[in-house]
DNA sequence: GCCGCCATTGGACCAAAGGCCAATAGGCGC
DNA sequence: GCGCCTATTGGCCTTTGGTCCAATGGCGGC
């Protein structure tokens, strides 16, 4: 299901940059999907496969900080690199802080975006590949791996679903075939590390 | 034995400014010690209490990316804040990405300035309580600690450290004492979160 | 209607983790 | 030397976690 090709979302209101930029890319080797604005973007079905989002930071109406903000808001993020036409330090660290790859100045290098291109989707690969480890549980299942991740035993957890401990041995074992995970300190890096859209390294 | 008051470190090689930042954070009620180089502030004696570093951005020999680069390696870092004199977003972006606090330019606007030193000081509150919960464990006992919560059974570690099964439940059952951790996941994330050294004599 | 997937539960059984009590031995400070 | 801490190990017993085999009932799809 997911397309072969990483797609990259590029969003700039400027017709001519954003025309220049979808050429570099796909000179690249990547599918490019072009919007003028982020409301355009916005507009767009989900989507799910490998990817990335090249976002321009002064735009009309919604800008580029506002967007990530709400796509962090709504989790569901695509790695983010910026453009930004000036140099605006306080944009550039809340980007960042929020998770963005990379902030480029315009114009911006061709090879820095390809590298900072590369990483957002090497950067999206992971997400992925997290992801298709939970993706294969049923409800049921999720939920009990979220209470064995918070470190209740399967009687505490029994109690609080309403069902048998028996059961939940069940459920659990699933949990740990179907993810892959050999012990319960992997389930734990494997979900604490997926659950949220959450800034890299420390912060 | 953590002093009450927590002590900013100000390294700027501007000598008026340095003093001027001294005054200010002095009077918001903290410890101030000032530097007027990155190897002044090297050569000072560790540091473990609670703080926060206030960092130039560019100094003569070391300039501010740089210590911070030395520092991260080193581990033991505390929370930095950057100064920056003029708008230099690729640094704003590694200095962000390698974990500083904030990045501000010049003239920095007081309120900013001590909001951001607050907010580094309040991370530095939590690693220094992360690190508490580790600080009492022996050096036999972090090691076990480490091999548990990579997911290695008591039996594994036992044969992996030359002793016996038993030993190591008692061990096992001191960290968990030790750090208040009271289950498995929290401890794993409450090492997982706590970036610190490595293993003695595992990996 | 039959098949497959999922949730649920039972029983038997084994392995692992943890608690309790007790003991030996080396190192360190007073 | 004496006390204190740490590392080590033993045995015993309970709780938990995990595996295997087996079975029932609901639901959606073909």
């Amino acid at each position: 299901m997911p397309e072969a090709k990483p797609t990259v979302f590029v969003v700039d209101d400027d017709d001519s940059l954003r025309r220049a930029l979808e050429r570099l890319l796909r000179a690249a080797g990547y599918a490019v999907e072009g919007f003028a604005s982020a409301q355009a973007y916005l507009a767009r079905a989900r989507y799910h496969g490998p990817g990335c989002l090249l976002l321009d930071l002064a735009m009309p109406e919604i800008d580029g900080l506002e967007l990530q903000a709400r796509l962090v808001h709504d989790a569901e993020v695509l790695p983010i690199v910026f453009l930004s036409g000036q140099a605006d330090i306080p944009a550039s660290v809340r980007a960042i802080k929020l998770g963005a790859v990379d902030f480029l100045t315009k114009p911006a290098d061709d090879d820095a975006l390809l590298a900072a291109v590369g990483a957002a989707l090497a950067r999206r690969a992971e997400q992925l590949q997290g992801q298709a480890r939970l993706a294969a549980l049923s409800a049921r299942e999720r939920e009990v791996m979220y209470l064995v991740v918070q470190g209740l035993r399967n009687k505490q957890i029994a109690a609080q679903l309403g069902v048998t401990e028996k059961t939940v041995k069940v459920h659990r074992a699933r949990v740990m075939e179907k993810t892959g995970a050999r012990s319960l300190a992997e389930l734990v890096r494997l979900v604490g590390g997926e659950g949220m859209g959450r800034p890299p390294g420390a912060v």
